[in-house]
DNA sequence: CACCTGCTTCGACAGTCGTCAACATAGACA
DNA sequence: TGTCTATGTTGACGACTGTCGAAGCAGGTG
């Protein structure tokens, strides 16, 4: 189960995809455009909740800042927690549709979902309506 | 203790204020310039933390959309917990620096940190040298 | 085959978190 | 003064989370 089905962010629902199968539409509009509705809010949460933990958020910037954008475990594992931890947190990751991870020979490399990125920026974009 | 000092996001200690007194620096480079070393990822991690759950996110959402920028409480705590648990949340963000408020007459008020939305977008940029 | 290395999963434990009801406090107003 | 409304605080409780050591699994090497 390398590569499972993620991105629970992007598109939280099947139906939702096939809506706009071009392309992968942001979950929710800019935090400063109208109040989130229960379903955006949740599902923006989970993005937020799974940056919210300091250790992920170093592993996540550590392969997203790596050179061609993705990273073996054993290049970014020096945060400071054991190794099954780190595992532990970069499943996580994966599952918030963040990483994905794809295993090549010895080593695993966990690799930054481009959209995800832009999406969650646009998320706190200023929208023109506040500016 | 309306308006306590917050903002630990965008200056964590007051001897980086120091530093730079002229303008409130963001706390971190964006996430994919380079690895965050444990300090950056334990400040920005309080900040992602803070939005990871729906309950604060739609509160955030609310004030941040709502007109003039800011909202009383209970233009905002329509959000399906109790008002005790909506009084939780608003000062866990604002501990988290995110908001603000004032109480005029019976009201309180609360009001995003406009730096702190700015802040955090650049952190998703997509920096020039992965791009 | 046996053995080693890189990574994940399992099981357990302490600590944190979200929630509520009950109580407390601050202003407005009579 | 007393009372009413709007918020905040306290205390308790169940659920979730981060962490580790031990065990398991996959691939390479001999």
């Amino acid at each position: 189960m390398s590569n499972t089905r993620v991105l629970p962010l992007l598109d939280p629902d099947v139906s939702e995809v096939a809506k706009a199968p071009e392309a992968v539409a942001p979950c929710c509009p800019p935090l400063t455009e109208r109040p989130f509705t229960s379903e955006e809010a949740e599902t923006a949460a989970r993005m937020f909740k799974a940056l919210g933990d300091p250790v992920r958020l170093r592993l996540f910037s550590a392969v997203a800042s790596h050179e061609g954008g993705e990273a073996c475990v054993c290049d970014i594992s020096d945060v400071g927690v054991s190794q099954p931890t780190v595992s532990h947190h970069l499943k996580k990751l994966k599952e918030a549709g963040l990483l994905t991870s794809e295993r090549r020979g010895t080593w695993v490399y966990y690799r930054v979902e481009p959209s995800v990125l832009s999406a969650m920026g646009k998320l706190l974009t200023i929208s023109p309506a506040a500016a």
